[in-house]
DNA sequence: GCCTATAATCGACTATAGTCGATGGTCGAT
DNA sequence: ATCGACCATCGACTATAGTCGATTATAGGC
């Protein structure tokens, strides 16, 4: 048997962990939804949809499919305001990517 | 006007940029080629498609495929060796995925 | 109660991407 | 020269995802 070669201070990452870092990724995966996630973290306070759709340029529809898939991912947090939504950037996502990026290259996590 | 909020401290993704972070991203947004990457990453030589094949458990087409999309991103490095491709990681893609993360978020680079 | 503003949802279209099996091409050994 | 191992490419299928316009729902103001 010609064995794989491992090493053990480099682990190996199980298929479920790949696939959920992979969903994470995906999150960031598309040049919109970096500008829109862009938008509200460089923001100094919450911003509104409309806002958002001002900024990016594009239709109201999308930007508020983008801004689904970051709240299903915990990018960004969402809150009504009457008729209105607020959006914040979630800051913790920032350090979330470099510990999966770790990992993926086979370091145990700290 | 209702000009959007603006902190000169954390500048605007140009759109051009945030397309390139995202083919960045998108590269790692697949939970099969995680494990492509994490199988070359771990190991303590290089590798041969055929063993990435064994260890993944996907089809030989598949992991060609992968392998093609991690090398144009540079996560990977591809060498042929004969009848063989040996196959190697680029440690520098670590470093600059938190890099990318920092920018989306609006901190200039240091 | 009615109207407007705001945003979520729907429906449809299109593009991209992952997977596989089959084929082809190249290198090395016999 | 032939054969076998190894890998890239091709073709086809399927699934997913981004975008838009239109519609719907809800909250606030008149």
């Amino acid at each position: 048997m010609n064995r794989p070669p491992q090493n053990p201070t480099r682990p190996a990452l199980p298929p479920d962990d790949a696939d959920e870092y992979a969903s994470w990724f995906r999150c960031l995966a598309d040049g919109t939804r970096l500008l829109v996630l862009n938008a509200v973290a460089t923001a100094d306070r919450a911003m509104t949809v409309g806002e958002i759709v001002d900024r990016v340029g594009v239709g109201q529809s999308t930007v508020s499919h983008h801004l689904r898939v970051l709240a299903e991912e915990r990018f960004v947090h969402t809150q009504a305001d009457g008729t209105r939504t607020l959006v914040t950037v979630n800051a913790d996502c920032l350090q979330a990517l470099p510990e999966a990026a770790a990992r993926i290259m086979g370091f145990d996590p700290p």
